[in-house]
RNA sequence: GCGCCUGUAGCUCAGCUGGAAGAGCAACGCCCUUCUAAGGCGUGUGUCAGGGGUUCGAAUCCCUUCAGGCGUACCA
């Protein structure tokens, strides 16, 4: 993907071809010894036994073919048969300037749809620390895959259907048993006003789920309501709309302030009607049968190594559950926009759901059998102890305070800084928070440490705004036009070079997080070329040199830096302030 | 029980398609009359959980033990 590297990578090939050694895996790559070399090649030690050389011996003729190059400054060989590579700055300037070249080079697919469900809020429940991710990584890999010329529809899929409805309608009648949502005799208009405010939903569900963990009645009236809902009680129907609407409000304002948005704001309640016909078809053409009163599929493959259970279309009671609103939500997403790919973002903990929802489609032949599924499962934040949040309980930080805690932060350190109004620290804790959450790898669990989520120092989002918005001033400072087509000399100058030597990565780094799906190494490739342009930054004179064409080429460099850091933190949903 | 995941510096974590152990924080020291010091530079730290195996070479692949987490049909 870099072509630089693919030539030298090839030129190798030749070197050992000529030596009769046949060696179709020759890879070159970054190098982890500064000082010796810029990249490496670390194959010698594997062929040159077989082919009757002494490691050193093979890495000394390749780098004396090597350095004939016209791209490399110096190869040489280093411990038992390294070989460290050099590029010359003229050779680094030509791939830089092949950026757009090298990045439309990444996707070949055309005419590719992605339908990508991510975020996953639920009705009655704050948001928590641990919702972010959801909401950061789908973001996150939308816009990755947009970049790349995917297609991609987004839907957020409210939780907005399952039995913790029924909870909530039985925890508001509890408090409130003569509203006319729950008298059956009701004949006017209902309310138009939600009798509960998002706050009071935040302390009735977790009430109400307390309750059905000691009172079994309670429980089995939760289930019955839930039904009744499903199946059209019309008391039931208006409240539920009036608390949804309610609830979804700080949802709502908090995917804003990360930067996030859907094209479809649909929940789980959206496919009800297709529900009943689903299961009809199921039953009709025999995909699905009873079991123990319930309707399921089977799912369960030969080569398993793991009992896989029957997938739950319906429950005993006749009422709808998570797995069947995820299915018939394909049934009708297949309808409108047959994509090529379906993505889910959801927490580790749902993989098995996943498997047996993925299976039960394809058997069910709701898709074509090239359609793909899958399930892009992110790590839990866990609290101090190491063990997930519990959410059902409450007693969890919410996102919202979090986010208050980071605005707090940011505001004291601009105690005495006078430019900066509310919307560039808004635009600073957003940041700060995406940064810190995207900064983890995908998949592991990590321990929710406050402090660090609002650390406004180090390998963090506000050292990358900083960066970035500090290159935009010199720029500024410059008052030159023109400055994105100034040509890069080849100047002496190490961390010059350094920045160079970073820039080249870029499509790389774009490439390898979609191919993982890792938007940690964007993170932490914005990190390493912001450390570097700042240590540029800090070594050279730009807008006081004296040599005008090298101060082109600094202004060039801060340029190229900006427009990357704005392009990969884009990527995040990180917006760069004016100034800060 | 079975399955999946995790165990790397004092703390939080990268690295895991094998190649010469990393970052941030914390600690100490240096650098603002000069383009944004939310910055730069320097210093120290490791039985990569333990044990085997494969390999010229293993944090990385395989086996095994230990510790923790999650999941295991009518919650999501």
């Amino acid at each position: 993907m870099i072509d630089l590297i693919n030539s030298v990578e090839n030129k190798i090939k030749s070197i050992l071809n000529e030596l009769n050694i046949q060696e179709d895996n020759v890879k070159v790559v970054e190098s982890n010894k500064a000082g010796l070399g810029q990249y490496q090649y670390n194959g010698v030690m594997a062929i040159a036994g077989k082919n009757g050389y002494k490691p050193q011996e093979l890495a000394q003729k390749i780098c004396d073919l090597l350095i004939k190059d016209d791209n490399i400054l110096d190869a040489n060989v280093a411990g038992v048969g390294f070989v460290n590579i050099t590029f010359k700055t003229s050779a680094l300037i030509n791939q830089v300037n092949k950026y757009e070249v090298e990045k439309d080079k990444i996707c070949v697919v055309k005419n590719h749809k992605i339908f990508i469900d991510y975020g996953g809020p639920n009705v009655a429940k704050a948001l928590h620390v641990g919702h972010l991710r959801s909401a950061d990584i789908g973001e996150g890999l939308k816009r990755l895959a947009r970049k790349l010329g995917y297609e991609v529809i987004s839907d957020v899929h409210f939780g907005d259907w399952g039995r913790q409805m029924g909870m909530v309608i039985a925890g508001i009648e509890e408090r409130m048993p003569n509203l006319p949502f729950f008298d059956e005799n009701f004949k006017g208009e209902y309310p138009t006003q939600s009798p509960v405010t998002y706050k009071d939903l935040e302390e009735i569900y977790p009430l109400a789920n307390i309750k059905c963990k000691e009172d079994e009645a309670f429980l089995e009236k939760c289930r019955k309501y839930t039904y009744e809902l499903q199946n059209g009680n019309a008391g039931f129907v208006a409240l539920w709309k009036l608390f949804v609407a309610e609830s979804m409000k700080p949802v709502l304002k908090t995917y804003d302030f990360l930067n996030v948005s859907f094209d479809l704001y649909e929940g789980e309640s959206t496919c009800n009607d297709l529900i009943a016909p689903m299961v009809k078809d199921l039953l009709d053409r025999k995909v699905a049968y009873e079991s123990q009163g319930a309707v399921v599929i089977d799912v369960a493959n030969l080569d398993d190594k793991v009992e896989v259970p029957p997938f739950l279309v319906l429950k005993s009671d006749g009422a709808a559950m998570y797995s069947t609103t995820d299915l018939a939500t394909i049934v009708n997403r297949q309808k409108r926009f047959s994509p090529q790919e379906y993505w889910y973002v959801a927490d580790n903990r749902q993989s098995l759901h996943f498997t047996q929802l993925f299976r039960a489609t394809k058997k069910a032949n709701y898709v074509d059998e090239n359609t793909t599924f899958t399930h892009f499962a992110f790590g839990t934040m866990n609290g101090k102890d190491g063990k997930p949040f519990k959410t059902r309980d409450g007693g969890v930080m919410s996102a919202l305070t979090l986010i208050d805690n980071v605005k707090t932060e940011i505001r004291n350190k601009m105690a005495d800084n006078n430019e900066v109004n509310d919307e560039i620290c808004d635009i600073i804790s957003s940041a700060t928070l995406k940064f810190a959450d995207l900064s983890n790898n995908r998949e592991t669990d990590f321990i929710f440490d406050i402090d660090k989520f609002c650390a406004l120092e180090g390998k963090t989002g506000p050292y990358i705004l900083y960066t970035t918005v500090r290159a935009n001033s010199v720029i500024k400072k410059a008052q030159m036009s023109d400055i994105e087509n100034f040509e890069l000399l080849d100047i002496d100058n190490k961390s010059y070079i350094d920045v160079l030597l970073n820039l080249i990565k870029a499509p790389v780094v774009l490439q390898r997080a979609f191919e993982q799906k890792a938007l940690n190494v964007i993170c932490d490739y914005l990190f390493v070329l912001s450390n570097s342009f700042n240590n540029f930054y800090s070594q050279t004179k730009i807008l006081t040199e004296s040599d005008e064409s090298k101060k082109k080429s600094y202004l060039k460099l801060c340029s190229l830096v900006s427009k990357v850091n704005e392009e990969f933190l884009d990527i995040l949903a990180i917006k760069v302030p004016e100034r800060m």
